[in-house]
DNA sequence: AAAAAATTAGTACATTTGTTCTAAAATAAT
DNA sequence: ATTATTTTAGAACAAATGTACTAATTTTTT
């Protein structure tokens, strides 16, 4: 019933299959029996749907930002937790995520919200960071600019992991989580404290 | 006179500030004051000059990785000295990594040398951390495991810093060249037996 | 039921792009 | 010097693409 909706669906489904370079709005018509004329009618330029789906992500991400802001407990089951969610996000718009630079230079629009979302971000782990190492959790004989510089790190990780994977291993969605998520493990556990307490478990 | 050699130097240029999507063999040609058909007389095809510039991007990695193979000492300087030249690498090729999905996606070799290429990067890291460990330069309490995961680790981060630096920062070369050094610095930190004892020198 | 508004299909157009073709000019070989 | 070869320019073509236009059809409102 909501054109726009199914031909966002749509528009996501062959993105992720083929990229923004060769799906053309003539093939996402197709795709849905409808003519360019009518798709054209719902969105006018091609821009408008994929900055409508950035905003469908950017919507999901702060959701997740909200759920984390007000949980009571951190640790690192936590954050494996998270980095579930995470890559179930990123695996579902992986489209953005693997053309991310061509989109930001051809809707600058993106690039801004993309920037305002990252400050919430590091803001939101920068605290998790701090409770963590009140906790116990994390190391204290580190210099303090490692934490910021962690998050960096955790975030180029998070949005480029899928491209790194389809130039390497091409893993699939399944098999393609479970390295995602160890990747994030991987990366907390030189931070912990008592690493030989939890490093059985996963590895 | 090497009429290749300018097609190529152009299309680096132009590619690097514009992306593969917006400059066409027109636009390289008319930089050059040459005419479409003589561009086409030397590179057949579009994606000839890609996969050419490619090719120059993974002799010098290759020359880089034998430099380092015949290096004798390894250190946390060495590592620093390696990342500043690894970012010259990536900046000089850099419309190679910020489009990296896209182009092997359209030139599916690239693929298959890109892959090849990592497999020889992961085995020199893997020898140096080997290296480094008997150094007493890194940590031993951490599984074993840790290593492979930090390769890949490194790997995405320097073939993506870039990408990021374009969605976040858009630091331009020599800022960038910085900010890249410290992230490569700050990834060995939380790995190093006395990282006290450096701490103080770059933080 | 009639009128108004919305959605849809289909066509058309201008532009762009990769590539080819032809012929001219420059260069090298004999 | 003449012939052969390589290089170049410029035009031309076909396919693709974004989008506008028009008319028909469907849906909603009154």
């Amino acid at each position: 019933m909501d054109t726009k909706g199914r031909i966002l669906e749509a528009a996501l489904e062959l993105y992720n299959m083929q990229g923004i370079r060769t799906i053309t709005t003539r093939h996402i018509a197709a795709h849905l029996n409808m003519s360019p004329g009518n798709l054209h009618y719902h969105f006018k330029h091609t821009d408008d749907i994929i900055r409508a789906l950035y905003e469908r992500l950017a919507v999901a991400f702060d959701l997740e930002l909200v759920q984390l802001q007000q949980s009571v407990t951190v640790d690192m089951d936590a954050i494996l937790d998270l980095s579930a969610r995470s890559f179930q996000l990123v695996y579902q718009y992986r489209f953005i995520f693997l053309h991310f630079v061509e989109i930001v230079w051809r809707i600058p629009g993106i690039g801004k919200d993309y920037q305002a979302l990252t400050k919430r971000r590091t803001r939101e782990f920068t605290r998790i960071f701090e409770r963590l190492i009140e906790n116990g959790t994390f190391r204290t004989d580190l210099p303090p600019s490692i934490w910021p510089a962690l998050v960096k790190q955790l975030f180029i990780v998070a949005d480029f992991w899928l491209s790194n994977n389809e130039l390497t291993g091409r893993l699939h969605e399944k098999k393609a989580r479970a390295a995602y998520q160890k990747t994030f493990y991987m990366m907390f556990l030189p931070f912990l404290a008592a690493p030989e307490k939890i490093s059985r478990a996963a590895v």
